[in-house]
DNA sequence: GTCTATACTAGGATAGAC
DNA sequence: GTCTATCCTAGTATAGAC
């Protein structure tokens, strides 16, 4: 039996379980968007995907583990999303995008928010390789964009880069995006518009 | 004895009252802004003040009711702050006035974040008269302030007014403020006028 | 109205059968 | 690796003496 096919019985197995741990992290992923970490139970995240909690608990070692994928994951798509990027385009345009793509992932509910200063996934999140590597690549990635930005005069010159990095990074997580979606007066392509324009050009007239 | 001085044998024990009272908000307030409604406990809040939990909860009857007492000081100290704006300033400039003292408020460890959409405390928000008055008024200040300063051309008048409010709000919480201080390359001063100057001028260039 | 001591529950984690 | 059933800690809330 073995002889026949060996490695495909295997990798068939192995696929399923990744789409279950897939499953399970892209759970997670919403519950973290929707309620933080904090108010998400373990409970909750193994009945919404219809798994028991301790079968959750052979996939991740604890709930700080869980999160930690969730993040590990969202920062991966942006990563993809970042190579996705035409080289072509201006950095300005380069880094509009990236802001514009990452509001319309929060408004589809599928951006965890920061941790809390003092949160334990926070702690997990700093001890975490995956995540570690990834938020230094995506930081450089961005700062090499900012930085040419400010060296062609599209982006203010006067601003420290890092200023402006924090900023783009609290824009993907900005709870005016919320407020305004639960106002219902616009469509999402608009307070993705609305909220772009004034993280690039500010509420002042110009 | 209540013939000699009963009306202040009251005062005093109520005034030894209220100060315990806005000690315990206060340390909340603090607690609240650093770690959030979820991780900060109650047993944290009466070590900190120096009290037994169970004296604490004589005078709120729930954690809830603990935190919207905190979340309504902070409020009552916003609106104690738009009565200061001198009435001569232009629009724009009280709006950049407000927005540099709730920066400077956060900077101080003194503004609580806004809770989760799931959150209990925001249910509790939300049925809390207290609150919610204060919450119309400064929208109403703010909203006039806005109104003229789109009217007078200093703040751009294609924005709806609603998103420029939320904008405002936002920045009160903008974990920007948080990452810029933790990277130790700006004064708190410097901090704040960057994120203002960012907040109304945009990233871009002028 | 303050304390000590305790009740009660939610929720993270594990045991052990299959 | 999945389940049911259980453990156990942390944390909200209260009882009852003073």
């Amino acid at each position: 039996m073995n002889a026949v096919s060996p490695a495909k019985k295997t990798s068939f197995k192995e696929q399923m379980l990744q789409a279950r741990e897939e499953a399970i992290v892209q759970t997670a992923n919403r519950l973290l968007a929707e309620k933080g970490f904090e108010s998400m139970t373990v409970d909750e995240v193994a009945a919404a995907v219809g798994i028991a909690k301790a079968s959750l608990y052979k996939h991740f070692p604890s709930k700080e583990d869980l999160a930690a994928a969730a993040m590990v994951r969202i920062m991966q798509r942006t990563l993809d999303f970042l190579a996705s990027v035409p080289a072509e385009d201006k950095p300005i345009a380069k880094l509009r995008a990236v802001v514009r793509w990452s509001m319309q992932v929060q408004l589809a509910g599928e951006m965890p928010s920061l941790p809390h200063q003092n949160s334990t996934l926070r702690a997990a999140l700093m001890n975490n390789r995956a995540y570690l590597d990834r938020l230094v690549t995506i930081s450089d990635q961005l700062g090499t964009w900012i930085q040419a930005a400010q060296a062609d005069g599209s982006l203010n010159p006067k601003l420290p880069a890092i200023a402006v990095l924090y900023t783009l990074f609290a824009r993907a997580c900005d709870s005016v995006l919320g407020f305004l979606k639960a106002g219902g007066l616009q469509t999402d392509e608009q307070i993705v518009e609305l909220v772009l324009a004034t993280c690039f050009e500010g509420i002042a007239s110009r």
